[in-house]
DNA sequence: GTTGTTAGGATAGTTCTACTATCTCGTGAT
DNA sequence: ATCACGAGATAGTAGAACTATCCTAACAAC
């Protein structure tokens, strides 16, 4: 598969494609010699990654370059498979892993929910979010937590659930990343669906 | 007030200010004369709102005029705050209120919940979305989505809560985003952290 | 009353991101 | 022989959010 042809196959322009080979997103093909180079079936999986984690979420180029990254060494055991996934959360939720702070109340919740104790760049990102919450004045009381905690639990379920399937990495990256943020999506609908309920009991019609 | 001390009361650079006067971000002082005007305790607060929006919650200046604009009219009622909490909801999580689809799905869930089963954007909103999961292959079983029910059930419950306490427009609209905001991270962090819980159980350490 | 620093207003320039277009050169196919 | 095409490099574009510059008017100090 020459440039042009890639280009065809996988709906990106070639001087996107171009562009992403410049970037480092996308490894050059074989060079044939000096002004000629083949693509093959991976490039064309890679530029779908790519255009997905674009389209689907809007994650910006360093992002996508950092899943990539993550993925380089990646093999398809469900182990580095678990890793990569951990690697996606993070740049999805915008983690960049700076203070470890420990809490409490997320000691009590791992309890009550039987999680497994131990620490985790995730449960940082729980305790540093709480204390952000409590700085801003945001409440959180405990019952709302565990409510959270309940839902977060199904999430990670579902997410685990397609782990198993067996499909290319790239696929992988994708259906996981894909997943992640429509699920947070539809948390947020429900959240809204939820506020319009509860005003109109309280007010009436609006 | 004059521009170089609300800059300053303000934390923004009097370019700045300037710009959004310009854009239509900021209304314009009372103008003393051709080169003086006075500036107010509201303009302070109004640029509070937008540095707020935009470095809290990366909101961008269309989406931050969408919610001045709904604000503009807003009395201190709780109906007309309800339905600002409403706009900040939908500019939020970005909808654009196109098509409306009815959901089987969408309406046991109001059922289970015992919400009020009236039409809002945000039911439409749930139903598209579901509907966009499901096109996307995404798997949703109904007990998943009951716990998602439930979380937002509560984050709904917290934040009416916030709206009962008396405070400026400006004030209102930015605890209302930010705690939405958080809110919104929070789950995420949680599902992280599930997620890394699930993963050590299942294959033992990381 | 003159001079000089500053405010206000308008216009143009900058930075960042993600491309897109152009230009050149060397081949390979016709 | 020629001619279009691929590869590489460089430069240009668009939108967002500022930022810097310029000009004029006027208040403030001398």
């Amino acid at each position: 598969m020459r440039l042009g042809e890639l280009s065809e196959a996988s709906g990106i322009s070639a001087a996107s494609i171009k562009f992403y080979l410049r970037s480092g997103l996308l490894e050059a093909g074989d060079a044939i010699h000096p002004t000629r180079a083949a693509y093959g079936i991976r490039h064309v999986r890679r530029l779908r990654l790519i255009q997905g984690l674009r389209a689907s979420i809007g994650l910006g180029l360093e992002d996508i370059r950092r899943i990539i990254d993550a993925s380089a060494g990646a093999d398809a055991s469900a182990e580095q498979r678990l890793a990569l996934l951990a690697t996606v959360q993070s740049v999805v939720l915008g983690y960049r892993g700076d203070g470890v702070r420990e809490s409490a109340a997320v000691d009590d919740l791992v309890q009550v929910m039987g999680w497994a104790d131990e620490e985790s760049g995730a449960r940082a990102a729980v305790g540093e979010h709480l204390a952000v919450m409590e700085a801003a004045g945001v409440v959180t009381d405990p019952a709302v937590l565990a409510s959270y905690a309940r839902a977060a639990d199904a999430i990670a379920e579902a997410q685990l659930a397609v782990t198993d399937v067996q499909e290319s990495i790239e696929e992988f990256i994708l259906t996981a990343a894909i997943g992640m943020h429509l699920h947070n999506q539809l948390i947020l609908a429900l959240v809204a669906l939820a506020q319009a309920s509860h005003s109109i009991r309280r007010y009436g019609a609006r």
